[in-house]
DNA sequence: CACTATGTTTTCAA
DNA sequence: ATTGAAAACATAGT
C-alpha cells in the first residue's frame, strides 16, 4: 500500500530503529529487489552507520555515515518490519539489515516490485529519476504551473511523479473527491481556484492519512476511500459503503481512467464547469 | 480457473 | 516533444 503516507510511516519507524545504529550484516534473501549488485550494496552498507532518514514522494532514504544514501522504493506491496530471530522473520522478507544488538530490520515485499538502490545523494537520485517536488511541499502555484500546461486528464497528471511526487491511485481519487473535481477533467482547463482546492485537498488527505498511520479504516467518514473494496467483509462494520459521504443516496461510480481503477461521485464531481 | 491489485518502466503508436 | 494505450514485471488473494 505504499503511497506517500505509508512511506512516511515506514520512514518514521526506520528513523527510530536505525538512526545512529551501525549495520553489521546485509542479508539478501531474494536479490530480485536489488537494483545494485549485491556485493556493491554489501560493501556500502556493512560497517556503515545510519545518520538520518528522509523521504521524497514514495521514496525513503537512509543516509549512511559514508555519505552514500540507500534509496528504498516499496513498489505495490512493500513493507518494513523488525525481528530478532530467524523464526520470527516476516513472510516475504527479501532483505534484512542486521544491527549490532541483534535487531534485524526487514524489507518485506511479496510481489517484488520494490527496489533498493544506492545513490551519491538525494539530489542526484531526484535528478536521475526525474522526481518532482514532494506532494506535501508543493504549492498551489507550482501545481498550476506544472500541471496546468498538460493536455492530459487531471488524474494521470496527478499520478505523474515528475510533476508532483507521492500521490498514488487511491490518494488521487480521494483528493479529487475532496476538491470536487472530476478525474477526467483536462488538466489545462482547471482554474486557479480549482488548483487552490486541489492543493488544499492534497494537504488534507496526506496529513489525515499520516496522522492515522495510513490505516484506512480509521479515516474520517467523509473520505471516499471507504467505498473501495479492500476493507470489506473481514471485520464487521467495515463493509465497503457504496454511497457518497455527501450524498447518501448517490452510489460511488467505478470506472477506468488512464488504465487505473477510479472511484468518484457523479454528483459532487462534474465534468462540465 | 479467472480476475484484480496500492507502482513504475518500457514499448509502440498517433 | 507530447500523449496515450498496453504490456511487462511477480505474486497473492478472492
Amino acid at each position: 500500500m505504499p503511497e506517500l503516507p505509508e512511506v512516511e510511516t515506514y520512514r518514521r519507524l526506520l528513523d527510530e530503529l536505525l538512526v545512529q545504529q551501525q549495520l553489521v550484516t546485509l542479508e539478501v534473501l531474494d536479490a530480485h529487489v536489488l537494483a545494485v549488485p549485491e556485493d556493491e550494496l554489501r560493501q556500502a552498507v556493512v560497517g556503515a552507520t545510519v545518520t538520518a532518514t528522509h523521504r521524497l514522494g514514495k521514496n525513503c532514504f537512509l543516509e549512511l555515515s559514508t555519505g552514500q544514501v540507500l534509496a528504498l522504493h516499496f513498489g505495490m506491496t512493500g513493507d518494513v518490519g523488525a525481528y530478532r530471530h530467524d523464526h520470527d522473520r516476516p513472510r516475504f522478507t527479501r532483505v534484512a539489515f542486521h544491527l549490532a544488538d541483534g535487531l534485524r530490520v526487514a524489507f518485506i515485499d511479496p510481489r517484488k516490485f520494490g527496489r533498493i538502490r544506492l545513490a551519491g545523494s538525494i539530489a542526484e537520485f531526484q535528478r536521475a529519476k526525474k522526481i518532482g517536488p514532494d506532494a506535501l511541499a508543493i504549492t498551489a502555484e507550482e501545481m498550476q504551473q506544472g500541471l496546468g500546461k498538460k493536455k492530459t486528464l487531471i488524474k494521470p497528471a496527478l499520478l505523474d511523479q515528475r510533476l508532483t511526487a507521492g500521490l498514488g491511485n487511491w490518494i488521487v481519487d480521494e483528493v479529487l473527491f475532496q476538491a470536487q473535481i472530476h478525474p477526467e477533467r483536462l488538466a489545462n482547463t482547471l482554474t486557479a481556484e480549482e488548483f487552490q482546492a486541489l492543493h488544499a485537498a492534497i494537504q488534507l488527505v496526506l496529513r489525515t492519512a499520516i496522522e492515522h498511520e495510513a490505516v484506512y479504516r480509521h479515516f474520517p467518514a467523509s473520505f471516499l476511500i471507504h467505498a473501495r473494496e479492500w476493507d470489506d467483509s473481514a471485520t464487521p462494520g467495515t463493509e465497503a459503503h457504496r454511497f457518497c459521504p455527501r450524498h447518501p443516496k448517490v452510489e460511488i461510480g467505478k470506472h477506468y481512467v488512464g488504465g487505473r481503477a477510479t472511484y468518484h461521485c457523479p454528483s459532487c464531481q462534474l465534468l462540465a464547469t
